[in-house]
DNA sequence: TCTGGGGTCCTAGGACCC
DNA sequence: TCTGGGGTCCTAGGACCC
């Protein structure tokens, strides 16, 4: 047994509870670059604000009325961990399944509607975001339920009788259903949860594949997921980010290349991971009608895992030069750290030692960073935190203090 | 007429999630 | 003018093995 918590319209709740006057008011929070609506208060919902809706396509005058904030993912991150203590505190294991979503394991637990209320309750008192629960004997039917939850006065709902329940919950509401599969299910008469639960399994599996076949499994109460306490090790971390403006210079675009290696680098490290491969590529701006379009790519494979920034700068570089072609206008790039491993099971090189130097200096930058903030010692390749803001920054017009991460950007009470 | 059978690994593309 | 970022899994097909 299930429950999924689940912060309301969350990044938007989370600006509202240290900026009060917000409250009541249509808020949106932003993608980076200030580009499109991730996040909206149910008073923005109600504007006709879609999700994903770029904030240039939004009339002037519904634009009036909003309130508007930049992404600020230091500060819901932060947000996001209270939550979650609250949540632990309570169950008697968790899942963190995303920023703003959790599973809770019900097991043993006597009156689940009453342990559910009292976890929304204590999240909003003590964290100040606000959260409903959906319960049910698996996950896509806990996922189901906060849907439901949703719009209900008190936000807890638990399924009983899926086939009920779901009569009319649409068919893409469910987890594990996308757009394009939506689209397929609907062609054939497939429109609601209901309809998917009384489908035949052997066609759907045909014409589906295995997981379609495990989502109607879990609406139909049979479990096909269990809950994951312990984060499985990251395959691969990818860092990339539009530019706040196009980029035509080769050393701007090396630039941004190196200073997203170098902030992959660290979460490798802050994950005990060593990366086995690297891979980085450039994009011009798709959205430009008539522009020249350029996206290439590279990949390596390193004779031996590494965690060293140094190196994998110095690979960068090199495949940024190898891309770089003059007369086209950037917009985006990219780099991923691939084949990740843990440290225990290192492949030696057969033909060189290890440097035994690398791991104690990518120690000390990354203890003199944790201490000092991010960016305090860095690769005069990248940017630097005390350097000029380089031409393609991200754009953040808007950006709410770290109220919760940074000493010099705590709340003020007159 | 008649072209083996069984297996692994890799990659690209497609689907999904938040 | 302006359009996010970071992930996972499954499947089909090709290359290659004996």
């Amino acid at each position: 047994m299930f429950a999924l918590v689940d912060g309301n319209n969350f990044y938007a709740s989370v600006e509202r509870v240290w900026q009060p006057e917000l409250r009541g008011k249509p808020v949106i929070v932003l993608s980076n670059n200030d580009g499109c609506a991730i996040a909206r208060s149910q008073e923005a919902k109600a504007l006709g604000i879609k999700m994903g809706q770029p904030l240039h396509q939004i009339p002037p005058e519904v634009r009036r009325q909003l309130h508007v904030r930049s992404a600020n993912f230091a500060l819901y991150g932060d947000m996001s961990a209270r939550v979650v203590a609250v949540l632990r505190d309570l169950f008697p294991a968790v899942e963190v399944y995303s920023i703003d979503e959790s599973f809770c394991d019900l097991a043993g637990v006597g009156d689940r509607l009453a342990l559910a209320a009292h976890a929304r309750s204590r999240i909003l008192q003590w964290v100040g975001v606000p959260c409903c629960v959906g319960i049910g004997v698996t996950k896509t039917l806990a996922k189901a339920a906060n849907k439901l939850a949703k719009s209900t006065v008190d936000g807890v709902v638990e399924i009983v009788d899926p086939l009920e329940q779901l009569r009319e919950f649409p068919v893409d509401d469910v987890w594990g259903v996308g757009p394009r599969f939506a689209a397929r299910l609907g062609a054939e008469g497939i429109l609601t949860a209901a309809d998917l639960i009384r489908a035949d399994a052997e066609t759907l599996r045909a014409r589906y594949g295995v997981v379609l076949a495990r989502t109607q499994l879990e609406l139909r109460g049979t479990p096909c997921m269990e809950l994951e306490e312990a984060e499985a090790d990251r395959q691969q971390i990818v860092v990339s980010r539009s530019f706040g403006s196009e980029v035509t210079a080769r050393e701007d675009l090396a630039q941004s290349v190196a200073t997203f290696a170098a902030r992959a680098c660290e979460k490798l490290r802050a994950r005990s991971l060593q990366a086995g491969g690297l891979w980085v590529w450039l994009n011009t701006n798709p959205f430009r009608e008539g522009a020249a379009q350029y996206h290439p790519s590279r990949s390596i494979a390193f004779p031996v895992s590494t965690t060293d920034t140094r190196q994998l700068l110095g690979v960068a570089r090199a495949m940024v030069d190898s891309m770089w072609r003059p007369g086209y206008r950037y917009k985006k790039a990219g780099v991923g750290l691939l084949d990740l491993s843990r440290g225990s099971v290192a492949q030696g090189d057969l033909f060189a030692g290890a440097d035994v130097r690398v791991t104690p200096l990518m120690e000390v930058l990354d203890q003199a960073n944790r201490r000092f903030g991010r960016g305090a010692v860095g690769f005069a390749s990248a940017t630097s935190r005390r350097g000029p803001a380089p031409a393609w920054g991200m754009k953040q017009s808007s950006l709410s203090q770290a109220f919760t991460t940074r000493w010099d950007q705590l709340l003020r009470v007159k």
